[in-house]
RNA sequence: GCCCGGGUGGCGGAAUGGCAGACGCGACAGACUUAAGAUCUGUUAUCCCUUGGGAUGUGCGGGUUCAAGUCCCGCCCUGGGCACCA
């Protein structure tokens, strides 16, 4: 028989919705605990199976931290701007809007039907003009700071569809929607400057409990090199390798780099324009990545121009190749095939001969000047897309670049009739006089509003901040309550954020930070990441393959309790695994046994109204409850859930044999059942409720304490150790805990059916672990 | 190509340098049942002789150590990211 999870579920969260259980206070006095997850973007497949395993994961930290008294901050929303949304919108007509809304509807439901203990009073939602009001105000800080400017940029553009195409739209230079060719269109677009925080993101990682490969991510995101920049008559090149200076036999230019350009411009004069030309044109049609991906380096020699090592007057040919990058350094290099990988294989093919000079050592001796470069660029802030929030400028023929004043703030993103960008690549927007057309701030005389839209990652930069004070109407959030909460104390999301959003939601936090407005410059004490939940066979999960599992399904059949449970069982929690369709089944059986067993054991028994017979409880079963108290709380701070859940079915099968054991209407010492309770309930909140309520005790089970451990009853009295004949096992004995190896030889020769192994040969060596092994050396 | 992970039974996985395979799924056998299901009990890495034992075994090739899934070196395969997907 199963037991009624379903309404066992329904009735304890609405009881925690009646009773606000879960709502942060913002006066309290307790110490508080901030824990984050990354909220989902609400998409019309409803919610994944990984949402529920990284939100179970926090929720199940969220819960621990309140049983140890804390103030916990649980927050959730929505990340509705984006893409998905939008072409849905094309395809179908229906308002991104009205999708939005519905779709966060179901996620809201969705949500609610697992148990987490969110704090739902603070919801935030970035497509709501209450909330990017405030994104659209921060960018203004940015641009007043003088940290948002616009720029020339190269985009994808599709010539056929005539829009721009998102790098995912454009996977293999071809166009997603018609297979055409992608090109190469210039556009001008608002950049946000985060390069002039990389100093401050690189530093700020240094005090902050971050997962190390998380760290090792973002370090060499940011790609911080010192080296010299070095001039060859007029060009300048950076090198971290300045001691190879005696050893350049070339050097290369990007296709991108000012040279290059003068000289197929006929402004500098070289032997082969043409030649160059045709490489230089294919070279920018292709991305980066293809770029850097290509087997075999190419490039052209320059022909009749050259350049002169002032280190040792040789004098050096240049060739134009695209595995040099325009954005990095100077766009230019020096080749010194004798040692760098990438500058041997060029040489290789282009017959360039090998210099193996000394390297030379001392500083003082190498050429140019010292130069810091990073890998990390700026951030292209624009969209020509319909569903993001406007960037709130106003363009005048007279007075330039003019942000919308703050009191006009938001600039209301207007209903539209056609969602696609329009044939000149801009936004939709762009057709709208209604919302173009406007006075200037300055000289009241008219002017036009910016129709760009900004990027998904403004709304999630900031929403850690708007959790804490989502209502607010006169500032982003209130400062105190910042104060009060801040920073994150755990963050949990994807690896795939880790380069992108974390550091992004970093850069406005630390520059916020800079201007007084918020009171910690790291916002995330401690960022851990979870693996994906593939599909069956380790297949990414999507609609096109049919292999999406669905929660409510799950939750219907088995309870969230047993979802939530199997989840957190599924295997290490960093890591990818695969959905098991049958897996779910252990854990519901689990949570059966469990109700059964409480049900037999306390149901009608009222504590008090029958005199239950104290059994005095085996020294073992205290032990193991002890090492299950131990083992569970150390492996959720370190994220083994896994090993936690495991270790919860041990220590129940022991007490429910135990009881079994027992004679008819006795019962073991309630310390065991309340204990385990309590260990099971942030995996399992709604079953740990129904059952801490038929032991009858006074109080809810949200309000206890977390359990103790004492190190002293875990110690057992006898251990099993194993005898070892040249690293072979050859039996084990059972001895007293902390015997000394002259004891565990006694027992050793007391024990025939051991000795025999040790007859009649010589021992070398004897290696003895204590409570682990005794190795012999024959 | 560059950066960061991972590789252990039929499957998900466990294992402070010290008994490889905990826990769960599946499978097989038994109990209960008219039967099925549910539940309970037992077995379950592979191979070989079959009381009991022996050999092999953690992607591949080397190395360190009394002892390696774990540490070191060199490979192979695979997942995530690469700046306009979120």
């Amino acid at each position: 028989m199963n037991y009624p999870h379903t309404k066992i579920e329904k009735k304890w969260q609405a009881f925690w919705k009646k009773k606000r259980l879960y709502e942060a206070k913002n006066t309290s006095t307790k110490k508080k605990y901030y824990t984050l997850v990354e909220f989902p973007y609400p998409s019309g497949d409803g919610l994944h199976v990984g949402h529920v395993r990284s939100y179970t994961a926090l929720d199940v930290i969220s819960r621990k931290r309140r049983f140890e008294g804390y103030n916990v901050i649980y927050p959730i929303g929505y990340d509705s701007f984006g893409l998905p949304t939008e072409n849905y919108a094309i395809k179908t007509g229906i308002a991104p809007q009205v999708a939005t809304k519905k779709n966060t509807k179901t996620f809201r439901r969705q949500l609610e039907s697992l148990g987490f203990s969110f704090d739902w009073s603070r919801e935030v939602d970035t497509s709501d003009p209450q909330y990017y009001r405030w994104t659209q105000w921060l960018f203004l800080q940015f641009y007043k700071a003088g940290l948002a400017y616009k720029a020339k940029t190269l985009i994808n553009w599709c010539p056929s569809c005539r829009i721009g195409l998102a790098n995912e739209e454009a996977t293999g230079g071809v166009c997603e929607r018609c297979g055409s060719k992608v090109e190469k269109k210039e556009k001008s677009q608002w950049m946000l400057k985060i390069t002039a925080y990389a100093d401050k993101l690189l530093k700020g990682l240094e005090k902050v409990d971050f997962l190390p490969e998380i760290k090792t991510q973002q370090r060499n995101w940011i790609g911080r090199s010192e080296g010299r920049e070095i001039n060859f008559s007029g060009i300048s090149i950076f090198t971290t390798r300045p001691d190879t200076i005696d050893c350049v036999t070339f050097l290369c230019l990007a296709p991108e780099h000012s040279l290059v350009q003068k000289m197929l411009s006929g402004e500098v004069r070289i032997g082969n324009k043409d030649v160059v030309k045709k490489y230089v044109d294919e070279a920018m049609s292709k991305t980066d990545r293809v770029r850097e991906e290509a087997k075999e380096k190419t490039g052209v020699l320059i022909e009749d121009y050259s350049v002169i090592n002032s280190f040792n007057g040789d004098s050096i040919p240049i060739y134009v190749a695209d595995y040099v990058l325009g954005h990095y350094g100077t766009g230019a290099v020096m080749g010194v095939p004798a040692h760098d990988l990438r500058d041997q294989a060029f040489a290789g093919i282009f017959n360039i001969p090998v210099k193996d000079a000394p390297l030379i050592t001392d500083e003082k001796q190498w050429p140019g000047k010292k130069k810091v470069t990073y890998k990390l660029r700026d951030w292209v802030f624009s969209r020509q897309r319909y569903w993001g929030e406007p960037i709130p400028m106003i363009i005048c023929n007279a007075c330039g670049f003019q942000p919308v004043p703050e009191r006009d703030l938001p600039v209301l993103l207007p209903k539209v009739k056609d969602y696609r960008p329009r044939e000149d690549g801009e936004s939709p927007l762009a057709s709208l006089s209604s919302f173009v057309s406007v006075k200037c701030p300055k000289c009241k005389g008219k002017a036009q509003r910016e129709t760009d839209t900004m990027p998904n990652w403004a709304g999630s930069s900031w929403y850690f901040l708007r959790y804490l004070d989502s209502k607010n109407k006169k500032a982003f959030a209130d400062k105190r309550i910042i104060k009060k909460f801040l920073p994150v104390d755990w963050y949990n999301g994807g690896m795939e954020h880790v380069t992108l959003h974390l550091l992004y939601s970093r850069f406005w936090n630390i520059f916020l930070h800079d201007r007084g407005l918020v009171s910690v410059s790291e916002p995330y004490k401690k960022r851990t990441a979870h693996g994906l939940i593939l599909g069956e066979g380790g297949i990414k999960m999507s609609k096109s393959k049919g292999n999406v599992v669905n929660p409510d399904t799950l939750v219907k059949t088995f309870g969230a309790d047993a979802l939530r449970l199997y989840e957190m069982f599924i295997g290490p929690f960093s890591e990818s695994t695969p959905w098991d369709p049958q897996g779910i089944v252990g854990t519901h059986r689990f949570l059966n046994r469990i109700h059964r067993l409480y049900v037999a054991t306390f149901k009608n028994k009222k504590g008090g109204k029958k005199a239950v017979k104290k059994i005095p409880v085996d020294s073992t079963l205290i032990s193991l409850l002890n090492k299950t108290i131990k083992k569970v709380s150390e492996d959720i701070e370190e994220m083994r859930f896994n090993t936690a859940v495991s270790e919860l079915m041990i220590c129940f099968r022991a007490l429910e044999d135990a009881q079994a054991s027992l004679k008819a209407g006795s019962v073991l010492s309630k310390e065991l059942f309340t204990s385990f309770l309590i260990l099971l309930s942030p995996f399992s909140p709604h079953l740990a409720a129904e059952c801490w309520e038929l032991l009858g005790k006074k109080g809810l089970i949200e309000v206890q304490k977390w359990p103790t451990y004492s190190q002293k009853l875990i110690k057992e009295e006898q251990v099993e150790i194993v005898m070892q004949i040249n690293n072979k096992v050859k039996g084990k004995l059972m001895i007293p805990s902390g015997a000394t190896q002259a004891e565990v030889e006694i027992l050793i020769g007391l024990a025939p059916n051991l000795e025999r192994h040790l007859l009649g040969t010589t021992i070398k060596k004897i290696i003895f672990v204590p409570g682990r092994l005794i190795n012999y050396i024959i």
